[in-house]
DNA sequence: ACAGAAGTTGACTCCATGGTCAAGAAGCTA
DNA sequence: TAGCTTCTTGACCATGGAGTCAACTTCTGT
């Protein structure tokens, strides 16, 4: 659709390239919500410019979204595709989700807010699902996750972590797994009781 | 320690008392952050007055937060103590604790942030944590519940509640209460597996 | 080395919210 | 009802972040 883009200035390409940086850098420990001063002057440059080359906050968020959350969620469907046992399968891609949810602030807000308009977002995040779903119900059939757990429960599951993450309820990342153990279990098919 | 209180003049009683209305009001549908704006607005008053009058706005919760909360849950108390079965105990706490999280987002709120300096919160805060370390020891004794749970492990999925329902993750109360059901059943005894 | 295009800047506007205070309004008492 | 005291008001200050733009600076091709 874009034409193919008249080549720019050497500085220009150079600040766009510095920016991307250093906004990965600030949202990666500061979450998408960071002020764009903060990455402007990790940058070494004014926000000006930032709003100059991507438009807008949104802009810079789809810049950069990639490299900071899409190749991970990639990385986990990949590492769990490998495993065959169904509720490893389920357990694990919990897990990895949640984990890097913890390690990663910005996850939160892509699988939160970030969303609505993000195409290549949007393309991720159904993927995940569809994967998820495939997870879920091979699990349910193999009678090892109980059968009144929803598709939508799953997602709501991993939005839910998100939010505990964000709010900054202190806890060790010790703790932290520790507590999704509990989760985990109680997703288990449970036998008669 | 407050002298005898020389009486106040009508229009600044009657307001006093319009105020807190108002508030209780406001903050039941908002939350403890809302504006005061909005709060002076509904009591049909000036945002200078609801300072002249509570000097602040923890001044304002201080004196609401008995009759938003306090109430609640020293009900819940009550009717989980009346209760015999340590297991029925355990989750009925949780349970009502958790409801009561997403019927009154005030709550959330005195149970996150109102805490560090409000004396009759921070001293019923006390009484419920007493109260739920009873209740947890009683059903691991019984065998009721997983032995690996700690106070804080309960303190924390309590909290943690409240910032998910603070999130505004759209669910309907039944599905919130569903998922409940999964916590609940991640925190019983797991018997060998 | 210079003209003009491309790029950058930072001061500025806007908006929302918390909190303050001098001036004016209203209640009380004699 | 006058006069004193208590109250209320709403305009005002401060903060902090988003986003804009006219003036200035730096490239780059010739």
């Amino acid at each position: 659709m874009t034409g193919p883009e008249r080549p720019r200035r050497a500085d220009a390409r150079r600040n766009v390239e510095g920016i991307r940086r250093a906004a990965l850098d600030v949202f990666r420990s500061g979450g998408l919500t960071t002020p764009l001063d903060e990455v402007a002057r990790a940058a070494g440059v004014s926000k000006g410019t930032i709003y100059h080359r991507f438009g807008s906050r949104r802009g810079l968020i789809d810049a950069v979204v990639d490299e900071l959350v899409a190749e991970r969620i990639q990385g986990i469907i990949a590492a769990v595709g490998r495993l065959d046992d169904p509720l490893a399968r389920f357990e694990e891609y919990l897990l990895r989700m949640w984990l890097l949810q913890y390690d990663e602030p910005a996850a939160n807000d892509v699988l939160l807010r970030a969303m609505p308009d993000s195409e290549p977002l949007v393309h991720l995040c159904e993927r995940a699902q569809r994967f998820a779903l495939g997870v879920l119900t091979d699990a349910q059939r193999a009678g090892a996750v109980r059968a009144d757990l929803t598709p939508e429960d799953l997602h709501h599951l991993i939005l839910e972590r998100g939010v505990v993450v964000q709010a900054g309820l202190r806890q060790s990342r010790e703790d932290y797994q520790r507590r999704l153990r509990f989760l985990l279990d109680g997703l288990r098919h449970v036998p008669a009781r």
